[in-house]
DNA sequence: GCAAATTAATGATTTATTCAAG
DNA sequence: CTTGAATAAATCATTAATTTGC
């Protein structure tokens, strides 16, 4: 409990310091190592991406076989969402603008 | 997926002709253009390195709590790579066990 | 009820990848 | 181009839960 708490709380991967002090905290529980607490993030980071993802991805297999919608953005993981999603429109930003008259080699 | 495949397997700037082909593969999912694609590689090649520089930046702080190093020794010193932690039974990876052996930072 | 068998969850280890430094 | 370090992903191993036949 105490641990899904912390990444609750945004705790995803700890480092020397912070594994010590959870590590100390649990201790009062029972025998622990900071490698089990170390292992316990590694895992459970882990192992919501791979929920989450296979979430998304029947969802998107859903909308693919009922809507023949491509699947982008296939994933995300907490920091980093991955997959950028193509721009079906209009107005390019300036910068973009700027990038794709300056840059022929980039054809649309 | 197709897109970090190939990011994996080594493209991060493709030139107008690559990236043509790889908008003309990704079109039988949906509509897209080439600046979509060429977008994707200068963004994922930026996050990627941000993730990197992010992770670095904190294993620098650590460091420099426990050993006081200053940044350009750090990947010389022998002593103190943070993370993987020693193992307790039978024949650990030899990586691991040379780490453990020398990392003390994360006692059990 | 109650073991044996099967399945799910969790802990631990190995492998693959990333960027930057040399 | 190679190597080092961090760590995500995949896998292996063990423990906990659940199901099944009696």
């Amino acid at each position: 409990m105490i641990l899904e708490e912390m990444y609750r709380s945004g705790v995803r991967t700890p480092n020397a310091s912070q594994i010590q002090q959870i590590t100390a905290r649990l201790s009062y529980y029972g025998r622990i190592e900071g490698k089990n607490v170390f292992y316990w993030f590694q895992n459970h980071k882990a192992r919501e991406r791979q929920k989450l993802r296979r979430r998304l991805c029947s969802h998107y297999q859903l909308l693919y076989s009922t809507n023949s919608l491509p699947h982008h953005q296939f994933y995300c993981s907490q920091e980093a969402p991955v997959f950028p999603l193509p721009l079906h429109h209009a107005t390019p930003s300036p910068f973009l603008h700027q990038v794709s008259n300056s840059s022929p080699s980039v054809p649309s």
